[in-house]
DNA sequence: GCCGTTTTCGGCCCGACTGTTTTCAGTCG
């Protein structure tokens, strides 16, 4: 069982606990250690309960708990649980409106089991009539119902990023706006989004919530109070998360006086775990942190911009991308503070495609798109024979298409282009092209396109055969987290992370929003081992490179910085950090 | 269930909005 399968089942005990009527902050501990177990890179198999208690929110239950699912792959307590609660009721907690509470007076007092019995309920009218409930709330059951298939999308941040900017830029024009900001896991830059947060100031909240309900984008207000807004947009027209098509992301606006938006920035950026923090720290200095304000008893005292909250609790200033109540309330100066990459300082791009396997761009035309972005190096990396489908390239066509990247190079001074390949590492542990041939690029990413569902250990097995080859610098599309039920090759993380360090291999983050391969987690982790970095775009066309930020999102929440991501560093060291140029 | 330069017990972040209510519980973020 790994850590992700830990997570889930604390979570799942959570929900179950909840519905059972358990004490709330029995069930909060169980979520907490969910979230640290999801953020902990390493594999707890054969971690001992004294090293598991030393986790935060880990305490002895918890780590017996764990050990035992470790051990068993299951856990008595939550089998047990499970009995009592039907898998049905357990789903009715997907209903929007519908808590814990609801759900278990559903079950004790109707005797429901499941959402079909639900629904049928509440067509006849009999969930009304419960104390408690109403004709409104049985309308939301029956709406929630009705639309649960649409229920649980998260969207690529890619998809939301551009309307939220849209309509930010038009609000921001509204009579009495003087800020206006995402906030939310927009502005974490997190590599999916949930629902979207906007935050403004204005003399007038009014105005500005007419003007989001009156939006082009915007297909329906949900709810509306005096400072908070919630609205339904219209579905995507194109969107790249899988099976988004048809889905009405929702967005939460919220307006406060000017001098709570630091406050309010703070609070509505999350996350969640960050921001119980904050106000446990302001308590301890006897103020009261909410969203409009750092308080000292009763009175306002500051909260103008999110800088002055941090000094003030004194912390240091975390970037939003960092606030995972991960490693930021150890920071004692700035320059504990990692300074996150940016866009500016990737200098070349080491992963794209042409017409020779499945581009829609000519080598030059590929070539001037890089130049025309400003890019100091690149690398061709068209696919090995294997993958047929994108007519990958066999050893003959590939080394001539290296002959004419060498021929073609000469005429460029202000950029270097590599002879490089994405040669895959196939089922049988062997890699795609010959040693002879490979002996002969400047640069090769080696990657599993086949035979994902193969056993960890083989899957484990045919990456160290990459990372032992002499001429593979870099392992691509690693740890793919596919939005929705699509995991990602099972591999052990500390063996292949181990070697890759050893033998002075990169790993790579593939910059396009459907497959953020390395992710956030192993990024970071990858950074604190010292295995250098490089954030590629994998283009297809000479549009692919706008890609880039995407990855650069996921670096930056990573904790990256420019020492750490390779294909930021001059040619020249770029160059001279490839084991294939340290033995010469 | 976790945690402790206030503590091994008694805390555990805080507020908006809704629907069902006559003062609030539940849900959500």
């Amino acid at each position: 069982m790994n850590n992700i399968e830990i997570a889930a089942s604390f979570d799942q005990l959570a929900d179950l606990l909840e519905i059972d009527g358990a004490n709330a902050f029995r069930v909060r501990a169980y979520r907490n250690a969910a979230r640290t177990i999801e953020g902990i890179a390493e594999s707890l198999a054969g971690v001992q309960i004294a090293q598991l208690t030393e986790i935060p929110g880990i305490g002895d239950d918890l780590a017996k708990k764990i050990v035992e699912l470790m051990t068993t792959g299951q856990l008595t307590m939550l089998e047990e649980l499970k009995a009592k609660v039907p898998a049905g009721v357990v789903q009715m907690l997907l209903l929007p409106g519908i808590g814990p509470k609801k759900v278990a007076q559903l079950h004790k007092e109707l005797g429901i089991t499941s959402l079909a019995q639900l629904k049928q309920a509440a067509e006849l009218g009999g969930v009304a009539s419960l104390k408690g409930f109403g004709k409104k709330t049985e309308q939301t059951i029956l709406e929630g119902i009705a639309s649960l298939d649409q229920q649980g999308v998260r969207f690529y941040l890619a998809d939301v990023v551009p309307l939220v900017q849209q309509i930010a830029a038009d609000l921001s024009k509204v009579p009495g706006v003087s800020q206006i900001s995402p906030a939310g896991s927009v502005r974490r830059l997190k590599e999916t989004i949930g629902d979207l947060d906007l935050l403004a100031t204005s003399e007038d909240a009014n105005l500005v919530m007419d003007a989001l309900a009156a939006h082009p984008l915007v297909e329906s207000v949900i709810a509306r109070g005096p400072t908070k807004q919630r609205v339904r947009l219209k579905s995507l027209s194109n969107p790249m998360t899988p099976g988004a098509q048809g889905h009405k992301p929702e967005m939460d606006l919220r307006v406060v006086p000017e001098k709570s938006f630091g406050a309010a920035l703070q609070y509505f950026t999350g996350s969640k775990e960050h921001n119980v923090v904050t106000r446990r720290l302001a308590k301890e200095k006897g103020l009261m942190l909410n969203e409009y304000g750092l308080n000292k008893g009763e009175e306002y005292y500051l909260g103008r911009t999110e800088e002055e909250i941090y000094a003030e609790l004194g912390l240091v200033f975390v970037p939003p991308e960092l606030r995972e109540n991960r490693e930021e309330f150890g920071w004692k100066t700035s320059a504990d503070v990692p300074k996150l990459i940016t866009e500016g300082e990737i200098l070349g791009d080491l992963h794209m495609h042409t017409t020779e396997s499945d581009g829609t761009a000519s080598l030059e035309d590929m070539i001037a798109a890089a130049r025309a972005r400003g890019l100091k190096y690149i690398a061709i990396t068209d696919h090995s024979k294997r993958v047929f489908m994108a007519n990958g390239l066999n050893e003959e066509r590939l080394l001539k298409q290296w002959e004419e990247i060498r021929r073609i190079r000469e005429k460029y001074d202000d950029i270097k282009i590599l002879c490089g390949v994405e040669c895959d590492i196939l089922e049988n542990a062997t890699m795609d092209l010959s040693d002879e041939v490979l002996a002969q690029a400047d640069w090769i990413i080696g990657v599993i396109h086949f035979g994902l569902k193969q056993a960890p250990d083989l899957i484990t097995k045919r990456l160290l055969t990459a990372i032992e080859n002499p001429y593979v610098d870099c392992i691509g599309h690693m740890t793919g987290r596919l939005i929705g039920k699509r995991p990602g090759a099972q591999f052990d993380v500390e063996t292949v992370f181990a070697a890759a360090k050893e033998h002075g291999v990169m790993l790579e983050i593939n910059a396009h929003p459907a497959r953020l391969d390395l992710s956030d987690v192993h990024a970071a982790k990858a950074r604190a081992m010292g295995i250098p970095i490089v954030i590629n775009t994998d283009s297809h066309s000479t549009y692919g490179f706008e890609m880039l930020q995407w990855g650069i999102a996921q670096a930056r929440r990573a904790g990256l910085s420019a020492e750490n991501v390779a294909n930021a560093w001059e040619f020249e060291k770029f160059e001279k950090s490839l084991r294939r140029n340290q033995k010469k």
